[in-house]
DNA sequence: TTCAAACAGTTCCATTACGAACAGTTCTAT
DNA sequence: ATAGAACTGTTCGTAATGGAACTGTTTGAA
């Protein structure tokens, strides 16, 4: 019993710390996409295409998790601020490619060198791991993620 | 510049990478908290209270780092589902204590009975790691975090 | 003592997020 | 060739979210 109990309270520690590391990521990722008059998932797509220049919007859905409704709305905004073009892709009608503008390339160079971005943010933390710690953080998130997604799977 | 390049992509592979695992918990979270009929929200207070059986509104603020009106309106919905009891604490009128009732306990214990409920799903995951790669990972974020909230404390 | 500031929680409402139904495109099997 | 299944993205309506302004409580300084 009193092992039981050990083990829920382990991995309600490890829950919690997941939980906390999220809230500071959504809580910095507002305010920088606020301060670049963006809404979250734009922000969010905007870093995610930049490094590739382009995309389909497919691969940005699987690549940021958002659910294809919100994504396609973030999609309509950034193509109205004229941060990126849509473009049907050219030999399959129902992809859209998506590929940043000079403007969005612009955006992308400012938030880059902005201090108080997730990308910043990150790069510290990055930093301040060793080698090891990096590698094994990965290493133990991708075996976390795995048993996740069989449990989801389980679920439906 | 090639290196500075590197520093970016291992960041943002980490970034990435709690990105999912949030997903995942999010997907969960959502699935498990509609089979039970509550809101995300009120799940996660009634996994936070439950292991304490009491706790006041400000310290489950503090827990779940909800805003306090979204705490508020989710602590309404489980009082008025009889989850849980709430009155001023004792010598604090402004302090809200919450207490379990008999059917959140309940609740809990069936929640906790689930095979697919979060709890559950991270106890797999827990288990699936050594102990060593339990303590680093916890390590490793809890030195992250710090770092985020330094970010997020510079940016306001 | 009294008044202002800090605090805990509530209410209100504008914004956002997302599921479900949909439209058009492509693939597959007969 | 054609029907139907699977797919990509859009639209729409509902519900959740969280900021800001509020009420009542406590603290502390003059």
């Amino acid at each position: 019993m009193s092992l039981e109990k050990d083990a829920s309270i382990r991995s309600e520690k490890l829950l919690h710390s997941f939980w906390h590391v999220n809230h500071c990521i959504r809580r910095i990722v507002q305010r920088t996409a606020l301060e670049n008059e963006l809404t979250i998932p734009q922000y969010a797509l905007l870093i995610t295409l930049a490094p590739f220049e382009e995309m389909t919007q497919k691969q940005l859905g699987k690549a940021t998790f958002f659910p294809k409704s919100t994504l396609s709305q973030a999609v309509e905004g950034l193509v109205q601020a004229e941060l990126i073009q849509r473009n049907p892709v050219e030999d399959n009608r129902r992809e859209m490619l998506l590929t940043l503008s000079d403007k969005g390339q612009l955006l992308y160079n400012k938030i880059q060198s902005q201090e108080s971005s997730v990308l910043k943010a990150f790069e510290l933390a990055t930093d301040s791991l060793s080698e090891k710690q990096y590698d094994d953080l990965l290493t133990s998130q991708r075996q976390i993620i795995t048993l996740l997604e069989e449990a989801i799977e389980r679920g439906e």
